[in-house]
RNA sequence: GCCCUCUUAGCUCAGAGGAUAGAGCGUCUGCCUCCGGAGCAGAAGGUCGCAGGUUCGAAUCCUGCAGAGGGCGCCA
């Protein structure tokens, strides 16, 4: 509809122009939006206001022309064209027009509000913590987030691959084993030195625990380097699997868990690894130079504040370097955009990333989005967390609390370069205060209508609603009916449905574009909003039955689409609650 | 010190350069013989941090200032 009316708009001034009615040199981008307040119609242009210093005339007197011409085209598929404000042009559909939505969410279903396939292959990269304990609450949300999307980027009509990068290298899993190893050397009844930067969390008791209810005293008698390296195995083995399971338990599961040794490791044929290949690529580019022993990658180039080592004067590679041959790869697995999910602490680092993949030959092909830290409250009290002294609330703990529709529900609610207070009070209570609650309601209750028009029992569990919604049949005519009666509470509660039930694909487009999520949850409780409006008005279960037909097909057209808004936000939309 | 993000109702936050800046919570007031009251309707509540600028029009874009958080290692 904006599309047509974008058009027309610019066929209508350019008609002006051509007739000499308006001068012009040319026609500016013609802007069509919603307009906040419903009186205001359902569409308006400020083409008149944009064009009016240009041609030299009021705006309101090359409003008068484009609406004249607006009318002319637009017929009967709009109900009144005005001229409002300071020469803003509102179109007023024909109601005829606006419930067209219904059927269309009926026949595409699943499929309403999805782009065209873009051909676009993105990869988003998420969550990509550390496999040297619990996922923390932080975690959690990125892991909504990235998922979420996925989700919608998929919808909007791109290739998604989802992947995790396991940081399995270096120093911090070498503190991982030895701490392992130090409780189970106290469990041995050997307590010794705990290491001095180890991770003091109840966890690391806890796998080596298991350990030493498998293997006993084994290892207590092998060389340390021996010990910590198998423990290392056993420890990593324990924490991938707790990811895995912990995220896959709340809907999100990756195509890719890539692990950061291979980037260590020998290449083909015993080559070079992909760390020297991508410090190679970066020299043949001409972006790398040598100082005081270290080997350098002149980021500044690219607008970096200062140049990263690659590689230290001792030989070791820094986390940066890998972290090129890690981009290397994903451009070399043919991505054509590549966005990253990380963490707050991590923002100081987006600069050189950047860098590097411009570097690399794609400049703006990576997408850094940075994910805000989470404030656990209860009871109005802040939940400390802290890994030293182990006082700790993990995800998996939040998640066993307060269930995976609200955990996710919450973590997408604000914009993401919001840090979030997230209250776990209000997460758990099944009331109205809670939005997850109130948007799933709206879904069970039309659930529930549905039955009751099947001539059941609004609580018999056996009733298939999918196959009572295929049974409900509307054409035009019955469609008609809604809003037939502007003015009165129930005409403009079926028109407020209807008119956010239109929106929804422009919500999806939006988001995608704008990688937020919370779009969608906003959108979701606008529109449990508008059929809660709509059901306390409008008895949809009557004895006319071309009424009838009508309103069951409006709330089934919004059942669907609360259930895809709800579905790209990787959270259920129950049938009962 | 430099860089990034943020500052909107009592609280938590929405707000693609547009019209009278919105929602939820909290406060106050109404609505159940009726399909799920886990709902609906109304009232009160604002110098959009401050000061300039661009624009027909700025919460939105630009500059400066103030406040909050984060980042600035041959750490990971």
């Amino acid at each position: 509809m904006r599309e047509m009316l974008n058009t027309t708009i610019a066929e209508v001034m350019t008609a002006a122009v051509t007739e000499g009615r308006v001068s012009l040199e040319t026609v500016p981008p013609v802007s069509v939006e919603r307009p906040r307040d419903p009186s205001h119609g359902d569409w308006a242009t400020n083409i008149a206001l944009v064009s009016a210093k240009a041609a030299g005339m009021p705006p309101r007197a090359i409003a008068e022309i484009v609406a004249e011409g607006l009318r002319e085209r637009l017929g009967a598929t709009a109900e009144a064209i005005e001229i409002a404000g300071p020469g803003f042009i509102n179109i007023r559909l024909a109601r005829g027009v606006l419930a067209d939505v219904v059927t269309r969410v009926r026949e595409e279903r699943d499929a309403f509000g999805a782009g065209a396939r873009t051909g676009a292959r993105v990869q988003v990269e998420f969550v990509s913590a550390n496999p040297v304990g619990p996922m923390h609450v932080g975690h959690g949300r990125w892991a909504a987030l990235g998922d979420s999307i996925a989700r919608i980027l998929e919808h909007a009509g791109d290739e998604v691959q989802r992947e995790f990068y396991v940081n399995d290298a270096g120093v911090q899993m070498d503190i991982f084993a030895a701490s392992v190893s130090a409780r189970y050397l106290e469990l041995c009844g050997r307590p010794g030195e705990f290491p001095e930067d180890g991770y003091r969390g109840a966890y690391i008791t806890e796998i080596a625990r298991e350990i030493y209810e498998e293997e006993a005293t084994c290892w207590l008698d092998a060389t340390p380097a021996s010990r910590e390296a198998h423990f290392k195995e056993k420890a990593y083995a324990q924490v991938l699997a707790h990811l895995k399971r912990v995220l896959h338990g709340m809907g999100v599961d990756f195509d890719v868990w890539f692990s950061e040794r291979t980037l260590h490791g020998p290449g083909e044929g015993g080559g070079p690894s992909a760390i020297d290949r991508g410090i190679e690529r970066l020299r043949e580019a001409g972006h790398v130079f040598e100082h005081e022993g270290a080997v350098w990658f002149r980021s500044t180039e690219f607008g970096d504040d200062k140049d990263r080592v690659l590689k230290k004067a001792d030989g070791s590679y820094t986390y940066f370097a890998a972290d090129v041959a890690y981009h290397a790869d994903k451009y070399d697995r043919g991505f054509d955009l590549v966005i990253d999910i990380w963490g707050a602490d991590h923002h100081g680092y987006v600069k050189r990333m950047e860098s590097a993949v411009a570097a690399l030959g794609h400049p703006g092909k990576l997408e850094v989005i940075i994910g805000q830290l989470v404030n656990l409250f209860r009871d109005g009290e802040v939940v400390r967390m802290s890994k030293r002294t182990g006082e700790m609330v993990t995800f998996e703990d939040l998640l066993d609390e307060v269930g995976v529709d609200a955990a996710r529900y919450f973590f997408l609610r604000r914009s993401t370069d919001q840090p979030l207070d997230f209250d776990i009070g209000l997460a758990k209570e099944r009331s109205a205060d809670n939005p997850v609650y109130y948007v799933q309601y709206a879904h069970a209750r039309i659930c529930s209508i549905l039955r009751k028009a099947s001539g059941a029992d609004t609580a018999d569990e056996s009733v298939d609603v999918a196959a009572v919604a295929a049974g409900i049949t509307a054409g035009a005519r019955e469609l008609a009916l809604l809003g037939a009666e502007p003015g009165t509470l129930a005409g403009e509660a079926e028109l407020a449905l209807l008119r956010k039930l239109a929106e929804f694909p422009e919500v999806v487009a939006l988001a995608a574009r704008q990688r937020a999520p919370h779009k969608l949850t906003t959108y979701a409780e606008d529109l449990a909003a508008a059929f809660h409006g709509f059901y306390t008005h409008c008895q949809v279960v009557v004895d006319d039955p071309a009424l009838r037909g009508a309103r069951l097909a409006l709330a089934d057209a919004s059942r669907i689409v609360l259930a895809r808004a709800l579905g790209l936000l990787g959270v259920s939309a129950p049938q009962r609650m």
